[in-house]
RNA sequence: GGGCGGAUAGCUCAGUUGGUUAGAGCGUACGGUUCACAUCCGUAAGGUCACAGGUUCGAUUCCUGUUUCGCCCACCA
């Protein structure tokens, strides 16, 4: 018997779906529409492991389940390419940095690098037989995605929700950046809370704690709680500071915590986000201290020009030698870092432009409210991720691979001026309005705007992008807003967040009616999968050993938005599910002629076939309910549970004798034949390539549908008239048999031999003695 | 410090609105098969449902607290 060889058939289903176009969106179509939004994987992993495999997988059982049930599906790919991810990765695999970098040639760089990822992830997409419409692809610095993504900045300007300011902002000093938020990530951090001498004029000496001495030449104020009767009597006094000997006023406020350190509060130009408030509040001086590269300035005197990190050490020794520094106290402490490199975050005060969220947290929350989560309670990370908002949307990077803001300024009088709708995507540096003067002061000069966007608002607008591909600006209509958004937990703040506050203000609506969170892939220990770590095998490796089949089946195995364990065990396991299906159904086209497939009767079945038909129903009806909730997992086990254990272990058994006669029943090769067609169907989307094999083995030619994908969801048999009393009579049946088979078995008797005779308590009609005689290899069966 | 999710068989996990004996796969033990099955089938052993209270006729399920693991968030200088 021919075995099935996994590598062969895939590799050539790939190509039939391919070229015939399988997958192919219609805009013409009648169905009604079903839109993905696509996750656009960034580039700089170029290790792809099972965490990919099983976050595309995921979406896509989505895609093609929904595709079988009538709609028509419209599902792109996108490539995330642009951004500083992408510039991280070129800048570590050429050692570069952003001091030593030529634009233009660093662009090429990130370009390229972009083209050898965009291949291997679309490689390892077209080996799992992901059912994208590779006609419709885009990468987020493509032309068409730089054209939506600067319309998104002009349409945002005019509607005046964009904020052009000179503003302390969450500054990366090793990527000399401007970030949001969002980027930011917490690392525990060991650290020293040093406690140091203060003094007033009248030389009344005090302590204050601070874990950031290289911030003292920055100190413009000290704070204490109102309620802190130690130091009321400093209230509107005025305290020198340490080595730097500045004069600032000492103030109260309520925020100030009594007991942390001395319940005195050193306030610098800034430290963190208290700082900046604290500033804000009590209009305090001005004394940056610290530089975009993350050196000291000329305020700290002697220690200009130092690191941050070192600037600390050397001013600490400084201050332990003047006798400044009374005691430290070992700490750990928790600091943000930028999320791309880990380095920490500084404030800087610097010109960029900003989104307003913060006036509309309410509205933005209304709209999360709106959208269908699954799993529900992944609702609350968004809320709670804006409910903890204290910053605008910074977009500008002072970096070079993005998407360039359509802006010019007035050399004169710094005037704002925007490029023209039609004129997009337009690149500032390269060009110019053409007789271009200023309104305000009529200056006919102008400075482009040279930094660039953050790629979040390109990806804030894969919905338009992608609807952008159709050219048909009704069918675009259509497509917008779109169904489904599947995505991980750990971007909801970024991509799903920026998402809905982009549509918001487009289009005050949503941007996608549901979405679908999955988790993460761990390694076989539950370890998360990494590259420093090690811990993963490459996912081409594991597709070429299993079969792409056999690893979408693991990938199936987890409850949405829970992680999944790498499990060889559940991959063997989708082997063997799918030795088992190609064996099934050898077995059936074995008996099988051209005309055996004909329409099911219902009319004259046997007992065994309605039962076996009823629990077909059960299966199909239970299989819509999960995969229309996302449980494709669920699902899978249902079918499962079908195919092995009703199918194979009893229906086939139940069978035979039917078959193996000179006249064999045709009744069981419809019914046979019916049920096969039905568990590949609902295997379908997770294991498409078994599937579609089993399908052109015999049933393309009559269902007359070239491709398995292209045919419709098993209906439910109506009017199987499968009775109460038919079921009650055939689980007597069934517990009959069982009974024999444990008899057999601990008499240690085959189960292929034919026993003399078996007594049970059980009553049985005639009918019923003869099949079990027939199915279970007895003789005579004596009912008492 | 706040929030979210988990803790069920040796392992990985299901357990639907509270209801007889808590399930599956893998693994283990014993046996049978090679006439669809790079096997497959049958039978069996194995659980104080993290812990402690409470509500109830009845709790793995609901409530409270504790322990513990993971994740997210936070300005404690």
């Amino acid at each position: 018997m021919a075995k099935y060889n996994f590598k062969e058939k895939e590799k050539h289903w790939q190509n039939f779906w391919a070229e015939e176009k399988i997958y192919q969106f219609n805009p013409q179509s009648q169905k009604s529409f079903y839109t993905v939004d696509t996750p656009p994987p960034t580039v700089s992993a170029d290790y792809l492991h099972a965490g990919h495999i099983m976050s595309y997988s995921q979406a896509e059982f989505i895609v093609r389940y929904k595709r079988m049930r009538g709609f028509e599906v419209y599902y792109p790919m996108g490539f995330d390419d642009n951004g500083l991810p992408t510039e991280r990765y070129v800048e570590k695999k050429y050692n570069l940095n952003k001091n030593n970098i030529n634009r233009a040639e660093f662009i090429k760089k990130c370009l390229a690098e972009t083209k050898i990822a965009i291949q291997t992830y679309r490689n390892l997409w077209q080996i799992l037989g992901i059912s994208v419409d590779w006609t419709k692809t885009y990468s987020t610095i493509n032309q068409h995605s730089q054209r939506i993504s600067q319309w998104s900045f002009l349409d945002l300007f005019k509607k005046g929700k964009l904020i052009h300011k000179d503003d302390p902002v969450y500054w990366c000093t090793n990527c000399q950046t401007a970030l949001a938020q969002a980027d930011l990530e917490d690392t525990e951090e060991s650290s020293f809370l040093n406690y140091l001498t203060f003094k007033t004029k009248d030389n009344k000496e005090f302590l204050i704690a601070t874990s950031r001495p290289e911030l003292l030449p920055a100190c413009v104020a000290l704070f204490f709680n109102p309620k802190d009767e130690r130091y009321k009597k400093l209230a509107g006094k005025k305290a020198q500071v340490p080595l730097f000997n500045q004069q600032v006023p000492i103030l109260a406020d309520e925020d100030v915590d009594i007991d942390y350190g001395t319940g005195l509060m050193m306030v610098c130009t800034w430290g963190d986000i208290e700082d900046v408030k604290k500033c804000r509040k009590y209009d305090l001086t001005y004394r940056a201290v610290f530089t975009q590269d993350g050196k000291l300035n000329e305020l700290a005197k002697e220690f200009a020009g130092l690191k941050i990190d070192k600037a600390r050490q050397e001013i600490i020794k400084k201050l332990k030698a003047e006798g400044f520094l009374k005691k430290q106290e070992e700490i750990i402490h928790v600091l943000n870092t930028h999320e791309r490199c880990k380095t920490p975050v500084e404030f800087i005060k610097t010109k960029q432009w900003f989104i307003d969220i913060l006036s509309v947290k309410n509205k933005l929350l209304a709209q999360i409210n709106k959208l269908k989560w699954y799993p529900s309670y992944m609702k609350k990370r968004a809320i709670d991720w804006i409910n903890a908002l204290n910053q605008d949307w910074c977009i500008s990077r002072q970096r070079f691979y993005g998407v360039p803001f359509p802006v010019w300024y007035c050399q004169q009088c710094g005037e704002v001026i925007v490029a023209q709708e039609k004129d997009l995507p337009i690149d500032p540096l390269q060009t110019q309005p053409s007789n271009y003067q200023c309104a305000k002061c009529k200056s006919n000069k102008l400075i482009p705007e040279k930094d660039i966007m953050d790629t979040w608002m390109t990806s804030s607008v894969t919905p338009l992008i992608i609807a952008g591909l159709i050219e048909d600006k009704a069918v675009q209509k259509k497509l917008y807003p779109i169904n489904l958004r599947p995505q991980a937990f750990e971007i909801i703040r970024t991509w799903l967040f920026y998402t809905v506050v982009k549509s918001y203000y487009h289009h005050q609506s949503l941007p996608f009616y549901e979405v679908m969170i999955s988790g993460h892939g761990l390694d076989d220990k539950g370890q998360k999968i990494s590259k420093r770590l090690g811990n993963f095998i490459p996912a081409e490796k594991i597709v070429e050993k299993y079969g792409a089949d056999a690893v979408r089946y693991w990938a199936t195995g987890s409850t949405l938005g829970e992680n999944l364990r790498y499990n060889e065990q559940e991959i063997k396991k989708g082997s063997r599910t799918v030795t088992k299906l190609y064996n099934a159904a050898q077995f059936c086209f074995l008996h099988f002629k051209k005309d055996d497939y004909s329409k099911l009767k219902i009319d004259d079945l046997l007992l065994e076939d309605k039962w076996i038909l009823h629990y077909l129903n059960q299966t199909v009806k239970n299989s819509v309910k999960y995969f229309d909730n996302y449980q494709y997992s669920k699902a899978r086990d249902e079918v499962d549970n079908f195919l092995w254990h009703y199918f194979c272990d009893n229906y086939l058994e139940f069978v035979k004798h039917r078959l193996y006669q000179n006249e064999p029943d045709k009744k069981a090769k419809t019914v046979l034949s019916y049920c096969l067609l039905a568990i590949i169907k609902m295997y379908a989307p997770i294991m498409p390539f078994i599937a579609e094999e089993i399908y052109n083995l015999y049933f393309a030619d009559f269902v007359k549908t070239k491709s398995i994908h292209l045919t419709s969801w098993p209906e439910i048999i109506k009017n199987l008239k499968y009775s109460s009393k038919e079921t009650e009579e055939f689980e007597k049946v069934l517990s009959v048999i069982r009974d024999i088979r444990k008899y057999k078995s601990e008499k240690q008797i085959s189960l292929g031999e034919e026993v003399g005779e078996y007594t049970t308590s059980i009553k049985l009609s005639e009918n019923n003695i003869e099949f079990i005689k027939q199915v279970a290899k007895v003789k005579e069966i004596i009912v008492k």
